[in-house]
DNA sequence: TGTACATCAGTGAACGCGCGTTCACTGATGTAC
DNA sequence: TGTACATCAGTGAACGCGCGTTCACTGATGTAC
């Protein structure tokens, strides 16, 4: 954190990590711009020539990064799950998987979670959530799981399905359950998403 | 808003409605105390009267007002259902109806829906969200579209779909959407979920 | 190879805003006698 | 029926905190000549 020269020579990527550490602990509220420039050892105004956009753009650095941990998990959520000799089994199987990673996710790292749902209101950059769910869902088009006819917008119904979930679950009314109860509230919910498209 | 005599009368009543009209425009965010008591004609300091707890018990109150407001629309949900000589039919669309009015809540009044998911962490009273899913889930087993074993934690999976959905479409990446194509998602979120129970 | 100078990355101190909260005090209300 | 007094609902002004942001200024870096 401490440096040693008058000049910092990597001061946007500490403050950006510093900043992924500070969502991880406390989400949203607890990326201060005074705390993150102190935590690195700096001046608040030094963070300005960084981002010229101030606290906003600073905030937006810091959700793309926790956008990419979303879809690194959500892509291992996909790579780790089982393969059967049935195309169609893989197929759900891999579908499941990346709903899971998504909750998992937002229940192990909430702060973070949050962060990623923040602003996120462009749907077209590539690796990103949707570009995995929808890789899925093509899947099971393609292994004749799912009706061409119904593929239009099931991508929304799942994400939404384990979006809600993982709020629920994390800053919501399901927060105080047992993490058995979790278990089993997560596995219905998946059960009836994969029956259900 | 102003008033003719020393006493308010109905201060009490008058925060908690100004709050709600607040929170209507702007979410949580804008129930802001000062502005609230100065909405009702009266100083800062008189709110803490009525509310020891400060700003968090006023915000407590709007809240619950809105979950209120949120419970009487899911009611008309169901009240509102078509009828059919088939009782499936008719229980699937009440269950339907009740996520309907969810979501359409959500959509129209996204301020007080913000408010109504603040800090509701008490999921046993009555006359909530949650009985009145669970109301028509119980009807569904009833009418045997349900199987009795598949019933636990059906409310969740239910729950987590259409409340995503509502953050997505409200304050989420879906918020851009056309009132066609939101129509569309939530038409087909509700689709998978009917099916996959 | 050394020197002047533009350029860039930092300092540190302070400002300002919004908001929740507090405090001593006052105006109205109602009740005991 | 009137009067003293406790009680309660307000006032208004100010405090304090946290935080984003700004500004004049300084320390290091590198490049032209």
């Amino acid at each position: 954190m401490a440096r040693d020269s008058y000049h910092h020579g990597d001061l946007r990527n500490a403050l950006v990590s510093g900043g992924v550490d500070l969502a991880r602990a406390g989400g949203v509220a607890a990326v201060v711009l005074t705390r993150l420039a102190r935590g690195a050892g700096v001046s608040p105004a030094a963070a300005y020539r960084h981002f010229p956009g101030g606290h906003e753009e600073l905030l937006d650095a810091v959700a793309e990064q926790a956008r990419v941990e979303l879809a690194d998990r959500m892509a291992c959520g996909v790579t780790d799950a089982p393969v059967s000799a049935d195309p169609v089994r893989s197929a759900l199987w891999r579908f499941r998987g990346v709903g899971r990673a998504y909750v998992d996710f937002a229940v192990e790292q909430p702060g973070l979670f949050e962060l990623a749902c923040l602003r996120d209101h462009d749907l077209a950059h590539d690796g990103g959530v949707d570009a995995l769910l929808n890789a899925c869902l093509d899947e099971l088009v393609a292994v004749g799981r799912l009706p061409t006819g119904r593929r239009p917008r099931t991508e929304v119904a799942a994400w939404a399905a384990v979006h809600g979930l993982a709020l629920l679950l994390t800053s919501g009314p399901l927060a105080a359950l047992t993490e058995a109860e979790k278990e089993a509230v997560i596995e219905r919910t998946l059960q009836v998403v994969g029956a259900g498209i």
